[in-house]
DNA sequence: AGTTCCCTGAGG
DNA sequence: CCTCAGGGAACT
């Protein structure tokens, strides 16, 4: 699923085919799956300039003159940029243009799942309405006092807090597991029992872990592939995540998986032990 | 804090 | 055929 180095990948990919050029039109063809607020309709796109694609935590930002488009793939979106209108079972729109050269694009958008959403904004105070606001500090961008001071005002165990996108936005089920593993800490443990030396270990193996997953150009479980339609393959480095009663590459362990916060939630009970007070992990 | 819902394809 | 996967909103 589309976290945020699947999400950065699919952003630079954009940003080479799309940005510096020009919508034509955005084809829409399931409504429900784009989002029009401000006046800013579909048919009004067409001539917006494309500026840069940005990111924050897994939403895509695509500037166009005074409008903003929001796309946010969820669990299965998947943008692909093609040559041709050529839409498929699942494909809920295309926006077509030009890119900077002049050359014809087609910005395919699939989702079997249709979970994923296109919002058309006005630029102007974006950051104050959902679903940006709603965003807090990208895993990338967060520094470690910012970090600290967050994991110390939460009430509740590291997974849920790492999954929280107000908190801290990017990461999800995956990385989230992986994170957790590579520093030795059990997903239950309470976010805010992290001392100031074990926070920046946390933070220092995010950003690591997430820089890595995004020089692999991601991890292709299931249905994730990059717009240009390539897997991505950090799912090869994967130490916990998905791989139940396999041996912990660290030290031949069976990972366990139990169910918090009604995610499937993998780990090490050897690398990872549960800190005093509850029973044994 | 936990549950339900949205959805469909994949896997048992 | 049935169950599972899950991001995030909206519930209880």
């Amino acid at each position: 699923m589309p976290e945020l180095p699947e999400v950065e990948t699919i952003r630079r990919q954009l940003q080479r085919s799309l940005g510096g050029g020009r919508i034509e039109e955005l084809e829409v063809l399931r409504a429900g799956v784009v989002i029009s607020a401000g006046g800013v309709t579909p048919a009004s796109l067409a001539g917006a300039p494309l500026g840069r694609v940005r990111r924050r935590g897994k939403l895509l930002i695509l500037e166009a003159g005074e409008r903003i488009l929001l796309l946010h793939l969820r669990m299965t979106g998947h943008p692909e940029v093609l040559r041709e209108r050529r839409p498929g079972k699942h494909t809920h729109f295309i926006l077509r243009g030009q890119d900077r050269r002049g050359k014809a694009f087609f910005l395919h958008f699939h989702d079997p799942r249709r979970f994923g959403r296109l919002w058309l904004l006005p630029a102007a105070g974006v950051e104050e309405i959902p679903p940006l606001c709603r965003v807090g500090r990208d895993a990338l961008a967060v520094t470690p006092r910012e970090f600290r001071a967050l994991l110390s005002s939460c009430r509740g165990p590291l997974k849920p807090f790492l999954l929280d996108q107000g908190r801290v936005a990017g990461i999800g089920n995956i990385y989230a597991d992986e994170i957790l593993h590579r520093c030795g800490l059990h997903p239950l443990t309470p976010a805010a029992s992290l001392g100031p030396e074990r926070a920046l270990i946390l933070h220092g193996t995010m950003r690591e872990v997430l820089r890595r997953a995004i020089q692999r150009g991601g991890s292709s479980v299931r249905d994730y592939v990059q717009a240009t339609g390539e897997r991505g393959s950090f799912q090869e480095e994967h130490s916990v995540y998905g791989r139940r009663g396999k041996p912990c590459p660290a030290c031949a362990t069976p990972v366990r998986r139990i169910t918090l916060g009604g995610r499937g939630t993998h780990y090490c009970p050897s690398c990872q032990p549960k800190p005093r007070g509850g029973r044994k992990p």
